[in-house]
DNA sequence: CACCTCTCCTGCAGGC
DNA sequence: TGCCTGCAGGAGAGGT
């Protein structure tokens, strides 16, 4: 389950190790994980070939890879996706589904067990692949418009929650973290976007972004090997998380047992004395209409 | 557009 | 022991 930490640590190990190198030859083993490719697994693989590795690049959870002539190697890890660096005569893992021989000794890997992930030719993406163009920017991309969230954030009805998961308005914010930030900032996640102050849009943004920053601190110095891996044990569950997955234990603030929800075929965890649920929006008189 | 629900996929935990 | 159900969840598809 990387989230945006996990991801750019990922990134960084592609840039690391794959950058240069020609993709030589490319096995598809499953469908699945090249299902948005408008070629399918034969035309993926011939257009992937030949192709020279130019970058290693990241909007959000989404990764791409520029290569030569202007096209990108798009990814997202989904839920359980891994990219590896391996040798070539290293042991297929067990739920290895797409192979791409590289020169020189080794290989990248797309391992997903899942397969919510996957990969696909973007053609004419090396700067930014046309599908995700629609992805905002995350909070640590340092041209990330701060004033221009916060303002965004207070014009939406939704629930804030459901807002920090729009990865149109902000990406990286899954839903552990969404919880955290929610938490640190007092808010249910139920409060409208437009129902919150200016200054509580921007803690919130704050909170947000330290709790993403202090995951990147964690995660980031445990990938300098050879081989780029994530596998979920990495950042988060090590760190001690306040709200995520802590139903029933004591609230770190006020010693309330943390209270859970079904939300959005998932969960969300808060506190319900620091965080409380928002009365039902009060209904708005009707305007009369005055004539001019 | 904004907003919301449904869906995809596998492995594991828990109940009986 | 083994079957069944529920759960984890990013983000696209599609409805209103």
């Amino acid at each position: 389950m990387p989230e945006l930490p996990e991801v750019e640590v990922v990134r960084a190990g592609l840039e690391r190790h794959v950058v240069g190198r020609t993709v030589e030859r490319v096995e598809v083993l499953h469908p699945r994980p090249v299902r948005r490719d408008p070629g399918g697994p034969e035309g993926f693989a011939a257009a992937l070939s030949g192709r020279v590795i130019e970058g290693a690049r990241r909007r959000g959870k989404y990764l791409w890879l520029p290569l030569d002539g202007g096209d990108a190697l798009l990814g997202h890890l989904g839920m359980s996706g891994q990219m590896l660096v391996q040798p070539r005569d290293a042991a297929p893992e067990r739920h290895l589904r797409v192979r791409m021989v590289l020169d020189g000794p080794r290989e990248l890997r797309f391992v997903d067990q899942r397969m919510f992930g996957g990969l696909s030719m973007s053609p004419g993406g090396a700067e930014l692949p046309p599908e995700i163009a629609h992805i905002a920017r995350d909070p640590i991309d340092p041209a990330f418009d701060d004033a221009e969230f916060v303002a965004r954030l207070r014009r939406r009805t939704s629930g804030v929650k459901r807002l920090l998961l729009d990865q149109g308005l902000v990406s990286g914010v899954g839903n552990i973290y969404a919880d955290e930030s929610l938490w640190r900032s007092r808010l249910h996640g139920e409060r409208p976007g437009d129902g919150l102050t200016r200054a509580q849009a921007w803690e919130l943004l704050g909170h947000v972004r330290a709790v993403m920053g202090e995951a990147l601190a964690q995660g980031g110095t445990s990938f300098d090997a050879l081989y780029v891996n994530v596998n979920g044990q990495s950042g988060y569950f090590d760190r001690s998380l306040d709200a995520y997955g802590q139903e029933g234990r004591p609230c770190r603030r006020c010693g309330t047992p943390i209270r859970r929800v079904a939300f959005m075929n998932r969960s969300s965890f808060f506190c319900g004395v620091c965080q409380p649920v928002p009365r039902r929006r009060r209904v708005r008189p009707a305007t009369a209409a005055v004539p001019d």
